[in-house]
DNA sequence: TGCAAATATGAGGATTGCTCATATTTTTGG
DNA sequence: CCAAAAATATGAGCAATCCTCATATTTGCA
């Protein structure tokens, strides 16, 4: 683990403050001109601080990419967390996943940076690696209250299912965000009663 | 349309011939080590041509990329196709579509490096659009064909059903090899009861 | 055969990620 | 309060890589 994003810790304020202003300059950088458009000498002048100033943060592009995906991650994390955390029937996990996806997908479409971080992040092998990491943990967090509501159930095909579901609504969010919003709207919809009909058939 | 994929028509033998040399060995470097490791200048020593000569064949490394993703796309709209020819009843549709993905699946298996190949259209943002142009075709394939077996239902919603469906059986393979045998197996049996489910509840 | 068009070549221009020797600022110890 | 040491900042420049273009070679044709 140690320091996956940043180089040396950011303990001085000035440090801390430097590094969410490289971050918010990335963002907006990749939110103005897209993912591939995002070079280490533009975001060094545009935050005021030389290329090796910002080397002495991260450690290279990826880094700072991956710091910025992580954002993302731990967002849509703590949604899920919370959003499954007082489940206690089926029926409520039905509902819960149904609000969950609506969250998120608002969260897309008022953040469509977001998509493009993920661009940027399936442009990096090593990231990619990263996402799959971050796309299997969010299925275990469903699979485990899956268990819990489907003792009986085999608990391989509940980890494959939860993995899947997972999965796909990450596919869903990308495409829905990606057609106009009527069209996206009909897609989230038919994916929140695809996989609502399948977790509940478990 | 005219040539977007070699700058200059491969008219004469010895031309297709290179064309077809050098993305067998664009093919194996990616195979070998993985998308991000394809360099133009080893792919044209490989070849046994110099750098210049690739150029004349391609306008840039984008192009190798979308020629390999082409003849990918090409094979899997066959299998599409081919496979939705004749179905002439809902019933029939679940059938064939279930051994389209049965087909495709199998195609993925036997080669790993389509999932390199996807890896490399995702690194660049001018080949990401094309790939979703192919999402929306295949959609469209599936759309004609249940707006035949339904044509009472809401056009909107096929169409966004048979996109979705679609896009979301491509995020399924891509998961399903990345995992091993026996889970991808899993997903991708779930990805089908999932997507016949919805299809046949049109 | 001889000329024109097509094709081949690879040195080098341009871009960009990243390093490192040096300079500056901050902290520490007496 | 000062000097030494540690931490941080700087940007010229190296290395890797994509791609161009002036020149050389080969091919097709009259």
């Amino acid at each position: 683990m140690a320091e996956p994003q940043t180089r040396r810790a950011p303990t001085q304020k000035r440090s801390r403050e430097r590094v969410d202003a490289i971050l918010a300059n990335a963002t907006d950088m990749i939110a103005q001109a897209g993912s591939d458009a995002l070079r280490m000498s533009e975001l060094a002048q545009r935050t005021g601080i030389s290329i090796g100033s910002l080397y002495q943060y991260f450690p290279d592009k990826s880094a700072v990419v991956h710091a910025l995906a992580e954002r993302c991650n731990a967002e849509s994390r703590a949604c899920i967390a919370e959003g499954l955390a007082a489940v206690g029937s089926m029926e409520a996990l039905a509902d819960a996943f149904g609000s969950l996806i609506d969250t998120y997908y608002a969260l897309f479409l008022a953040e469509p940076v977001i998509r493009d971080i993920w661009s940027a992040v399936q442009a990096d092998g090593a990231l990619r690696a990263m996402e799959a990491e971050e796309s299997r943990r969010n299925g275990a967090l469903l699979a485990a209250r899956l268990r819990m509501l489907r003792p009986k159930a085999d608990a391989a095909r509940i980890e494959a299912t939860a993995l899947l579901v997972m999965h796909l609504g990450e596919a869903t969010m990308r495409l829905a965000v990606s057609v106009d919003r009527a069209e996206g709207d009909r897609l989230v919809e038919a994916y929140k009663r695809m996989a609502i009909r399948e977790l509940t058939a478990l």
